[in-house]
DNA sequence: AACAATTTTTAGCCTTACCTAAAAATTGTT
DNA sequence: AACAATTTTTAGGTAAGGCTAAAAATTGTT
């Protein structure tokens, strides 16, 4: 019996059909099934929602019903092609709030992700196309994460870790894995913004640690700050 | 036990205080206030709210517990100052969005209201702050509704309805009562818009229909048009 | 293959925000 | 004042999305 209320997006919009839970639960699974490709497990899920693992199985069997994902009890889940296109649809509009967020209006970009995530479940078709236009179609996001277009094909860039470019290796800052407030505020501590570029001089063996070179200054990062760091190699 | 789920606003902002719907039924009682002031029933709150008497009494007991609302029973409700304040934060996003959905990507003003109605319980403080800056702090809305400033100051206008210029009397349109789809694309097609001058011509006594100049042709407008239109007097 | 550890599911509850039907209070009419 | 009509509240339920504790399935280790 379906409930009524539903005051908006009666007309031009399928939309509403997902609640804000089932969005987010698609959304984190599409963001493990990356990780770990292959079927995403019921605890994964459940320590990347903060919830319990039962609260994670009821969505899914619901999830499963409305054809959203693939779910065989205990064999854990993946995203169906409908699942998926939710999914993105839901990560395009978080992404392009947050370009909003930073180009538009004066927030910094350790300080978008908890407004995006609300922003994100906002239901209009052409409020997403409206504000991608208004952006002028941006490609990435303020962390350097790609937007997919309203088709839903993402551009994927040539990235890899810092922590994986070798000795002598250099490139440009292009994302970061790490989104939190603490990660980006040491970054910006440390003069370290998308666009840069970065070379290693140094990696300690011990600790994984390195040296590196960045607006021409010496600077020394754990292993930490080198895993969470997206680069594009040069040469 | 209050649960935890409340990923954003966990810093500045005491908000995520209010659920969506708390927040839609002290913006509504609001509303109703300002028309039947001294107390708003249950019943004109369940038929604004498209819900049920009880519906609304469980509510008002949930509010009048949270001290947003005098609630006797039988005795209808008022907001308090607390909860008066919480609508008019309500209220001021709400027509602030409308503000950038008009002015900022391209949406018409009959088409703004639903989308606002969702984007109006987004909580930061901040988002709502730069929102306004971002739109050169809009003093009303695309429906000529005065936009409340960061204290929950409303500046009130001079506007009284069509229907009550005498005849030869003349104004500028400057609000709508109905904001309905159906009233706004009415009002586009007979070329009415808020800022235009209007003249009242003769009244019809038997239905109260207008015959006004507007735009400089002659036009023949219904009671319950008339009766939906605001206009500044002018002289 | 057997047993232990871990993961996942089930069973049973809770809260929010709705609902219907029945009871109680208020209001209107004679 | 009495009775009827209307309004409002109460009582008891539902669905969504959480929870805990216990049961079942899977995985790891000997
Ligand atoms: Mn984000
Ligand atoms: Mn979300
Ligand atoms: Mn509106
Ligand atoms: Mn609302």
């Amino acid at each position: 019996m379906m409930n009524k209320k539903c005051s908006f997006d009666t007309r031009k919009n399928i939309a509403f059909m997902f609640s804000l839970s089932e969005e987010n639960y698609l959304k984190t699974i599409f963001h493990l099934e990356k990780i770990n490709s292959g079927g995403v497990s019921t605890n994964a899920l459940a320590g990347e929602m903060e919830t319990k693992a039962s609260s994670v199985t009821d969505m899914l069997k619901k999830l499963s019903e409305k054809k959203l994902v693939k779910y065989r009890k205990y064999q854990g889940v993946q995203l169906s092609d409908k699942g998926h296109k939710a999914a993105v649809e839901v990560i395009r509009k978080h992404r392009l709030w947050e370009v909003f967020l930073v180009e538009k209006l004066n927030f910094s970009w350790d300080e978008v992700h908890d407004i995006a995530e609300q922003l994100e479940h906002i239901k209009s078709e052409k409020l997403t196309q409206e504000l991608d236009k208004f952006l002028e179609f941006p490609k990435r996001d303020p962390h350097g994460d790609p937007i997919p277009d309203a088709e839903g094909n993402f551009r994927i860039a040539n990235k890899v870790l810092l922590a994986d470019l070798e000795e002598g290796e250099s490139g440009i800052c292009v994302g970061v894995k790490d989104s939190s407030t603490e990660f980006l505020q040491y970054l910006d501590k440390n003069n370290i913004a998308l666009g840069k570029s970065v070379t290693v001089v140094h990696r300690e063996a011990y600790d994984e640690s390195l040296f590196i070179k960045i607006n021409d200054e010496d600077l020394h990062v754990s292993k930490s700050i080198s895993n969470n760091l997206f680069v594009k190699p040069v040469e």
